[in-house]
DNA sequence: CATGAATGAGTTTTCATTCAT
DNA sequence: TATGAATGAAAACTCATTCAT
């Protein structure tokens, strides 16, 4: 009897553990980054707050700038988890731009850190592989959007080939709402009704037959 | 000819050139902090495209971060004198409100590096003296847009005690829009007709009555 | 043979090869200081002269000021150790007194390095943490000689709760004398019954009853 | 009339002012160095405390370090005005040497500066110009103190060819008592009754015959 | 001479990354 | 694979000194 069954699927184990750690790692330094800014925040710190040694960190991310473009991906994959149900069912396009919009805010609104990572990420050196990463994540999103706004854009007179800067725009609004907002205490609270507002705003812009 | 004039004002020639040489920093260093992000922006690096030592910029700024709220100063300024006129002639709420979301619009798109450095200086430790001057001149600059928009705003149907929100969704969209849209070649490019609908699209979502 | 004991101990030998960088960098730092200043001495002399990388010494002392602190309280405690062993024995007072005084001159006659250090270290920032340590530690050592030479003082007539004042006058007499006499090339080559009749000074005058 | 002579000695008044300029900068010199370190004292405290410009510092000092060396040079004469009165008189060798002993102690008591000056002083590099300057004036104040006691000390059996050591011995007690002492906060209020008794340890030791 | 703006060599300290164990 | 000790490149900032005015 092999030695490798000694306990049951031994070597699963192992990974599941490894996998755990990689999570914690990426929970804390989300949250961290956040807090004190990518660059402010140390490996060390994020390996402090997941329990693991210094050196684990860099047996799962190649560099520090690469876990960054994970945590974008991460954030990424989450964002758009709750926008793609909306293109699903049947809606008119007005309702489709606005729902799109209002879950970008209130997506935002709850998770502060992912306004923070989205942002200060797109400051990662351009040439680097990380932040080719980042860049081509964020185009990718941006396609998908896009893609899923189209039979409501083009409904509603935007142009199809500029569907890209239609969810740019949405990004942007609703990142860059809580990231400069945040220090000055704004965003946190606003109301629902007001986010809704705000989020329904292109929806409505757009509507509009002059 | 008394020798007193010998040299014409002494003194004040040397202020103007110390001061030539300021806004030759400050000119530079926007650029380069925008272009090469402002943390991997070295201070030597401003020096030398200003053509001074390394040391007076110290004898100008007293610390890098300073010199970053320097230049946000000096771009919100110039953001206000741009839009500060549009409040003056007499316009409905709409087009008021339209016409300041086009120029903040155009204003990151002749100037990415504004808004570079406006999302990045954001991100200064919130609790250093320069991170403060931030945000404090960035509250400033929404009020002061705030009160511009209030009479338009109501008009509307925006509640008045949330005018800075409005005024940072403004802000918010004009800049994310370029500082998200640059490493994808978004928005540098983009026509005007296009950023004139985006800039509208607040303005004419307000005006919508359901 | 178990794999286990390949090597021996493998997280104590890295321990010991750490203590033994420590040992080195404090025995090469004080040569260094000493005789180039404590400031003019630069932390990478030291790492070199100790066969370590830079970044070595901050791993082992937080700032170069903690670094002369160690330092001192190494000196100190060498010192101590030489002159507690008086304090064993019965001697009377004028005994122990010249006993006390000779050790110090001598100590410091032989370890030059010891005289400037202290005497610099005593100008380190007194409100910074290296500083209080530093005087602390004096304070320390001063009153652990007082409580050794009390009943001799006592005994001739030195009034008790200036015990301290008797053990400062002896440091300052014993390290002064090489750290003045230094840069006169007095004091190292000082023969030995000199140094004994000067440390004897204290004991016979205090002895004398006028 | 040749305008020369337009105000009264014109050029000595210039004069007098220029040496009122280096007397502010010497004695708030001495204070600052004292009171915050030889080098942690910048240029630009001194001549603010002097209330004059930065660049009239070098106009009357080559270097910082020269300027220290001005500065041990007056602290020197002022200790040595004090005590070669006291050669002056008729007085017997134990006298002698206690007055020497005591005015040290007194002297350096009521101007902790300058014991806190002749200390750093001492530190200077030795190979550098200052450096020596220093060097040179300490020895011949020894010189100097050794002079003056040579018939008190041969009366008392300290051997002539060390003359040398007995004065460096009473400075090293002396300015050493209150350098290593300001920060414990000892030796400032000592009562003049011990800083007598420290002084003449030295006559009375040396006056013992055994 | 007096001044203070400009200068840049010099120094401490940080921190991502490597690698021996 | 996990660890944390070692490493050194990098960068902000200081301050004595110079010199044009």
């Amino acid at each position: 009897m092999p030695p490798a069954e000694q306990h049951p699927t031994p070597q699963s184990a192992r990974q599941g553990r490894r996998r755990e750690a990689a999570r914690r790692m990426l929970a804390e330094g989300l949250s961290l980054m956040a807090r004190r800014g990518v660059q402010a925040c140390h490996v060390e710190e994020i390996t402090a707050a997941a329990g693991v040694g210094k050196g684990t960190f860099f047996t799962h991310f190649a560099t520090k700038e690469a876990f960054v473009a994970a945590l974008v991906d991460q954030v990424l994959s989450d964002l758009a988890r709750r926008v793609r149900p909306l293109g699903l069912g049947p809606a008119d396009g007005e309702s489709l731009l606005a729902g799109v919009g209002t879950v970008h805010l209130r997506y935002f609104q709850l998770r502060p850190e992912a306004a923070a990572l989205l942002t200060q990420a797109c400051g990662l050196d351009q040439d680097g592989p990380a932040g080719q990463q980042v860049r081509q994540r964020l185009a990718d999103h941006l396609d998908m959007v896009a893609a899923m706004l189209a039979p409501a854009a083009g409904q509603l007179g935007w142009p199809a080939e500029h569907g890209r800067e239609l969810a740019l725009a949405m990004l942007a609004l609703s990142c860059g709402f809580f990231w400069f907002g945040r220090p000055l205490g704004l965003g946190r609270e606003s109301p629902a009704a007001l986010l809704d507002r705000l989020g329904r705003l292109a929806a409505q812009g757009l509507a509009r037959r002059d």
